[in-house]
DNA sequence: GTCATTGCTAGCTTCTAATG
DNA sequence: CATTAGAAGCTAGCAATGAC
């Protein structure tokens, strides 16, 4: 990982970066919770993610890789079939400023003083307890140096990343993109941490476009904290703010903070499930990954959600958090049964539509369009999903979120106190302006309103309006200007933090030029009170 | 108790120009 | 012209404090 020198002044320009490529170094830690928060978000959408899989770790060495420990941690939890990780030659690595081998290596009986600086080394854990202790963990691991330097491109890495199922990492991010390729065109699954402006590059949007990958759950909104050897030249205003996140600097290690990184993937979590509880349109098997593949193409879901933490008691247990596969099953019970939960006399969080701007050819309309208990998930509260749909169509240039955000117009006014309608098929509400979909402050006092809504947001994503099929193809006509995708997928995250979940964007089909976003948020209602969860 | 002011900070957003 | 493993400043929201 290479980084900026960070500088206590502001510097103009890239001349930063300049300086920052010429004073590089690359000893940047990816911590322990940014892993297990994101590998929980995938375990919680199916425990069995992992199981009877390889899984091959690049670049990390277990001697200082957070990726390697927590997954020879986990290695019988997850069920894992194999564990490879790689590391990279130091003499490879024109960044790093000192080597010395550990303890580990030296003393090992395959240490090589020459080999142990131009060659890498391949880690691979298998079921097979080597020492006998009855365990499979960190100590069950055999190594051996690689032929080359253990750069991911070289064939016998390639042939590892053959062998393995699922591949995590935090790659250099100046070959991040390389190595998004690397993995797809070898069809495997990945999760990797990279600057947020991934989105915005030839290579990775149209893969957005296409499915092929997705922000990742966690960390996509806020600051993303890394360790770093101690001495480390940081900013102390990045340093400052990585201990307010919870990491001061310790006796090991400096740590600093990010606010451009975040992970992406291609691993399946609870997006498209849990948005207007998807999972019950599938069958009890839905965990097949074809179907869940399936389901995901359909409904055509990139971008951020936000996760709760389930905290990992690190003896096999989740605690605290809500199971989520519980609220969708039982919002499938629910919704079966006919019954919306709606939370009669309970806070009916009015959207409050906020910064009226008027800015010519912007618009960007959204409506409350539903919201059912979905269940109970822990001992005392009861949690709610809030379901809005509005039309993203933010219009302008690209990159400039602050200014979209800003510009928000509200439309749609003229539906106001008009219903949606009960039609053959789903519900019906027309605009003579802005067509059948717009949607403006819905009460749900009335149940069949609130029924008749979360069927108008299905229909948006199943049928006719705003859903591309994708495969049949795979270019879906765009408007000119660049980003408003990425921009539509930020928007509602800000727009309601709290208790922020999930999104669906929904691109436009032949014929259809606007862009839909289905959001969720979810509310808690604990005895006698209802709050947002924050 | 209520309102105004101040301070802090999480979560972004904006700025920048060398480079290929 | 697109891109850049960046840097750090901005601001809404919140809490603390003070005035009344």
């Amino acid at each position: 990982m290479t980084v900026t020198t960070p500088t206590t002044k502001r510097n103009s320009g890239n001349s930063s970066l300049v300086a920052a490529k010429n004073a590089a170094f690359d000893e940047y830690y990816t911590l322990w919770t940014t892993i297990e928060n994101e590998v929980n978000a995938y375990r919680d959408y199916d425990p069995d993610v992992f199981r009877d899989k390889v899984v091959l770790l690049p670049c990390d060495d277990p001697e200082w890789s957070n990726f390697a420990k927590f997954f020879a941690l986990n290695f019988s939890r997850f069920g894992l079939k194999k564990l490879i990780s790689t590391s990279y030659a130091p003499d490879s690595n024109l960044d790093l400023v000192s080597y010395q081998p550990t303890l580990f290596e030296a003393e090992s009986p395959q240490f090589d003083e020459s080999k142990t600086r131009i060659n890498g080394k391949k880690f691979v854990l298998t079921r097979e307890d080597t020492n006998g202790d009855g365990v499979i963990n960190i100590d069950d691991l055999r190594w051996e140096y690689l032929d080359g330097d253990g750069d991911f491109r070289s064939a016998e890495v390639s042939a590892l990343r053959d062998e393995a199922d699922v591949i995590l990492t935090n790659p250099p991010f100046s070959l991040g993109r390389e190595f998004i390729r690397w993995v797809l065109d070898a069809g495997k699954k990945f999760a990797i941490i990279g600057p947020n402006s991934f989105p915005t590059t030839k290579e990775i949007f149209p893969l957005f476009q296409s499915n092929q990958l997705w922000f990742g759950s966690t960390g996509n909104t806020s600051d993303m904290v890394f360790a770093v050897p101690k001495g480390t030249p940081i900013a102390p205003a990045d340093a400052d703010k990585a201990a307010r996140l919870g990491h001061p600097a310790d006796e090991n290690y400096d740590y600093t903070r990010m606010g451009n990184s975040c992970w992406y993937t291609n691993l399946e979590d609870r997006k498209a499930e849990y948005l207007l509880g998807t999972g019950e349109q599938l069958p009890r098997d839905r965990c097949s990954t074809a179907d869940r593949e399936a389901q995901r193409r359909r409904v055509g879901v990139i971008g951020f959600g936000r996760h709760q933490q389930c905290v990992d008691g690190g003896d096999g247990r989740e605690v605290g958090g809500p199971q989520r596969r519980d609220v969708v099953e039982e919002s499938g019970d629910r919704e079966r049964s006919g019954d919306t939960e709606l939370t009669a006399g309970q806070d009916r969080r009015q959207e409050t539509y906020r910064d009226r701007v008027d800015v010519e050819q912007r618009q960007d309309q959204q409506g409350v369009v539903g919201r059912r208990q979905v269940g109970v998930q822990s001992d005392r509260a009861a949690h709610v999903l809030e379901v809005r749909v509005r039309q993203a169509d933010t219009l302008g240039s690209a990159g400039r979120a602050g200014g979209v955000d800003q510009q928000r117009v509200v439309v749609g006014s003229g539906l106001r106190g008009r219903l949606p309608r009960r039609v053959a098929g789903g519900v019906e509400i027309i605009d003579e302006q802005l067509g059948p979909i717009d949607v403006e402050l819905i009460s749900f006092d009335d149940d069949e309103c609130g029924v008749a809504v979360i069927e108008l947001a299905l229909r948006l994503r199943d049928e006719e309006l705003g859903i591309d099929r994708c495969g049949d193809r795979p270019e879906p006509p765009r408007r000119h200007h660049g980003d408003e995708e990425f921009d539509a997928v930020r928007q509602p995250d800000r727009d309601d933090a709290e208790g922020f979940e999930e999104f669906e964007l929904l691109r436009p089909v032949e014929g259809e030029d606007r862009y839909f976003v289905i959001q969720a948020t979810i509310l808690m209602s604990g005895p006698g009170s209802f709050r947002s969860l924050t």
